[in-house]
DNA sequence: TTCGGTGATGTCATCGTGTGACATCACTGA
DNA sequence: TCAGTGATGTCACACGATGACATCACCGAA
């Protein structure tokens, strides 16, 4: 007989995710999620640092798909060059998995304090982004500005999937970046 | 015999500035904060929603200013001068304090819970600019991308000053701009 | 002057978040 | 067989946040 079931993190995390939407993050309390995935509240906190993180755990990994395209661009590339390679990588990372997007969407929109998280995680992106940047020889300064533009594009280009019909993220990213460069010459 | 001095709300402010400074955000309680303005902690949650507002309170004053800017540019401007207009309109609001903003800043800085709240903050002032350029007849779309543009030019340039040796913020953010335009050229 | 209303504050009780300390128990390898 | 390990449970507790109710200086009307 096991002592406790595999896969705590994941029961967890689609606990939260259905909870939060059933009843709203204020109306869904830790014990609650941790009752529905079969565990007690202290071990919720074991894996989850407090009650956002369990929707926004693994963004590290699109740090790295970030990070990786950026350098791998090519040598002659340019600053927003290397910054489109960033943007349309972390969008192809979304590839199929649109309704999921809108459903975790929807819950982080309708809440403040999830909302807070999520920028937080975004400015995480601009920073992998701006070392993959400087790592390429691109100036500091410019380098900070060109990641801060490059995942503001990303989030309004993302923002506009989720609400709109095109299915492919990546197609609007192209169109987020194109409208950009004409905005600003 | 007053029962109470007036003024509660500043000094609560001022105390969290110095606490926070002092110990950090975490490690100062609301009743540390509350007893050193001379009230109680319930006392606290009625002028603050919560323990990091009391740093964020009165920043709708600056939504306000960027709006006013952004509409009362010539009509002739495209949506990029408008930007450009708001963003130093929202600059010129810190002439003169420097210091105070750098005081705030490194507190801030230096706690992930106030970097969020600052991030949505920031949110606010998106959503303000991109209302006022609707108001000027932008379309929908390219409003929002043009508010988070200026928004970030905004945050990075604000960045630069607070951190650089450039005294007017007004100026920084010229060369932000021209920076950007630059960038994305 | 008196008296009822008003508004800022205090007091008390309570719930939820988050954390430290320690106990438990299946599993593993020597 | 047995000591160690790791995931979990149990317990206690501090702090954040909120609702309900009490207090009391002040102000205007009768």
């Amino acid at each position: 007989m096991v002592r406790w079931e595999p896969g705590a993190a994941g029961r967890l995390r689609e606990a939260a995710m259905a909870l939060y939407a059933e009843q709203g993050y204020d109306g869904t309390t830790v014990a609650q999620i941790a009752d529905r995935a079969g565990v007690t509240a202290r071990t919720f906190f074991r894996y989850f640092a407090d009650k956002r993180e369990v929707l926004f755990a693994g963004s590290e990994e699109l740090e790295r798909v970030i990070a990786d395209a950026v350098i791998a661009a090519p040598a002659e590339a340019g600053p927003m060059e290397a910054v489109a390679a960033g943007v349309l990588a972390a969008g192809e990372a979304f590839v199929g998995r649109r309704d999921f997007a809108r459903q975790r969407y929807a819950v982080v929109a309708a809440t403040p304090e999830l909302r807070e998280r999520e920028f937080i995680k975004m400015a995480s992106l601009v920073e992998a982004f701006r070392a993959a940047l400087q790592e390429r020889g691109v100036a500091p300064g410019r380098a900070v500005l060109a990641a801060e533009t490059g995942i503001t594009v990303f989030r309004v280009a993302f923002e506009r999937w989720v609400e709109g019909a095109e299915a492919d993220l990546v197609v609007v990213i192209r169109e987020t970046l194109g409208e950009l460069s004409e905005l600003t010459s």
